[in-house]
Order: C-alpha cells, then sequence, then structure tokens
DNA sequence: TATTGTTATACTCTATAACTATA
DNA sequence: TATAGTTATAGAGTATAACAATA
C-alpha cells in the first residue's frame, strides 16, 4: 500500500518534472543549434574553396541579379553598407569579383563577377550542398524538403509581400 | 516565326534564371532568417517581463535541472564560464535567482530560482509561446509541431548520444 | 596540481558618425 | 541638399589569460 503510494507519488513527480518547459523544447533553441551547427558544417566545407559563408552570400546575390551595386547586395544581405565595403574589399583582392563605376551614376560601385568567381561560386554551391546533406542526414528527401518548405513559408510575409 | 524563336528564347533564358542557385534556397539563409525573426519578437514579447531571451535560458536551465553550479548551466546553455558570470549578476540583481556556496564543494556557486524568478520564469515562457506563435502564424498545428520535429531530429546526434 | 568563479583584456562583428565625390 | 562609397570610431558579444579561493 505503502509501495503503491509511493511509486504513484514518484510517478506523478515525474510526469510533472517532464511538464517543466524545457529549454531543448524552445523554437529558438532549436533554430540557433541547427544553425551553429550548419554554419560549422560551412566552414568546414568552404575552406578549401577559399570563401566564408557570408561571401557565399554575396557571391550568390551577384550571380541572381544582372545590375548590382554594393547598396543593393548589402540590402538583399540584410548588412550595412560600411560592413559590405569590407566583404567586398575581401573578394576583389582574390579576384572573385571586380567593382567598377556605374557609367550611368558615378558615385555607385556595379560589382561583377569575375570568371574565376563563376567558377569558385559552382565550387561552394557544391560544398554548401554537402554541408546541407551532412546536416540533414537523419532525414529522408521528403524530410528535407518539407523542412525546406516550412522554414520557408514561415519566413514569408502572409500577404505575399 | 521570329517572333516565336525571340519568345522560345526568352523563355529559355528564363528558365536558365531560375535554375541559378539562389541564396534565398539556402537552409543557412532560411534558418537565420526565421532565428532572427523569433529573436525580434521575442524581444518584443519578453521586454515587460524584463528578462531577455538568454536569460530565459538560463531560467528554463535552472528550473530543469535540480541542482546546477555556474559552470553546469554555461555548458548547457553552450557560453563560456567568463559569460556566465555577466548573465548571473544580473539576474541576480534582478532577484531572479540566488547564488550560494556550495556546501559540498565550496569552490562552487549553487544557483537556486527565487520565488520572484519562478513567477517571472512563468511569465516568460507564456510571452515566448506568443512570440514562436506569431512566427508560425502561417503554420497549422500540425505543421508546426512538424517543423519542430524536424529540427529537434535534425539537432540530435546519429547514435543516440 | 587542478578546478570554480572572477576580473581584466582582447578579439570579432557590426553599426553610427563623419568625410569625399558625385548627383 | 541628398546619396554611394569609404574611413574611423564605438558598441555589443564573446573568448583567452591571469588571479584568488578551494579541492
Amino acid at each position: 500500500m505503502l509501495l503503491t503510494i509511493t511509486i504513484m507519488y514518484l510517478q506523478r513527480m515525474a510526469r510533472k518534472q517532464d511538464e517543466r518547459p524545457a529549454l531543448s523544447t524552445r523554437l529558438t533553441y532549436l533554430l540557433k543549434r541547427a544553425l551553429v551547427e550548419l554554419e560549422g558544417l560551412h566552414a568546414e566545407h568552404l575552406a578549401p574553396v577559399g570563401v566564408s559563408g557570408r561571401e557565399l552570400g554575396v557571391l550568390l546575390l551577384l550571380n541572381g541579379f544582372d545590375t548590382t551595386s554594393q547598396q543593393q547586395v548589402a540590402g538583399r544581405l540584410g548588412v550595412d553598407r560600411t560592413t559590405m565595403v569590407g566583404l567586398v574589399d575581401a573578394l576583389e583582392e582574390k579576384r572573385f569579383l571586380a567593382r567598377r563605376p556605374d557609367a550611368g551614376d558615378r558615385r555607385r560601385n556595379v560589382l561583377e563577377l569575375t570568371p574565376n568567381g563563376h567558377a569558385v561560386l559552382a565550387q561552394a554551391v557544391r560544398a554548401s550542398d554537402q554541408a546541407e546533406r551532412q546536416l540533414l542526414s537523419q532525414l529522408d528527401d521528403k524530410e528535407s524538403a518539407q523542412l525546406r518548405t516550412l522554414l520557408t513559408r514561415v519566413t514569408q510575409e502572409p500577404s505575399g509581400v
């Protein structure tokens, strides 16, 4: 009888323990942990290519749009224009892109991928694909696609803005 | 005839454009964007409660484990012990937790939530729930649960470590 | 000698303010 | 007057090194 009560008590305590809000169930924690791990994998896989994850972002943006000033890229990348200067400096020094003044508005720098930049971008994308596959190694293809879809929907504005 | 060829060419170009690897499809980009937005929502919702997102993490850990030194919490939170000092300073000053030397090992500080700390934690969790619901407003309950499950599986080690 | 908490210091990342050259 | 790029500076956030107390 006492044993039964004791067991019931312990079970109730165990449930109560489980009901405690846990850090590991918080969405911020899960997103951050996935992101940190993915950034680590990118650092590994991108190192031999010679670009950082942030730089890959710049290359992707330059590849995706035809005419682009530093400030346009900065805006799309979500960084300040002053931060952009250093990024472009590094990529220009590595000969992955070229700056030239815009003929129409000579205050602007038009950024353009060099042939070498295009080649490095292709390599970097393959490296990034590998990093992503490694992060998603526990999921099958359908689940991976689901995760991507759900994240895309989450980060989209409600009214198609 | 020429028009047809032109249209076909433009369509091919459009497809080619779509085939370009885009930043917006990169998992790092999606995760970061979701995280930044969720952190912003937390900042809003947690402000009236008087804790930061990082501090909520500490409170959740203190609530989840029974006996905890500063260094244990730091380890679980993924920050340096020197970073932990400032976090604990702030929470102690706000009377949400108390430091006391461990009787068994007087080098250690045992951290304990105060009654006030428990109350604030409950408030903060409700605020965090709201922030999460707002982020997930485009998803139904099943999809939200799916996202959480997929992220949990992604951040788990393969062999149940 | 090793460990916990602490402080001082340095490093990274990023933004704000100020300057230049263009418009 | 306003804007694009640049530079210098300052502010978070975090880690490394050194120190005191304790083991």
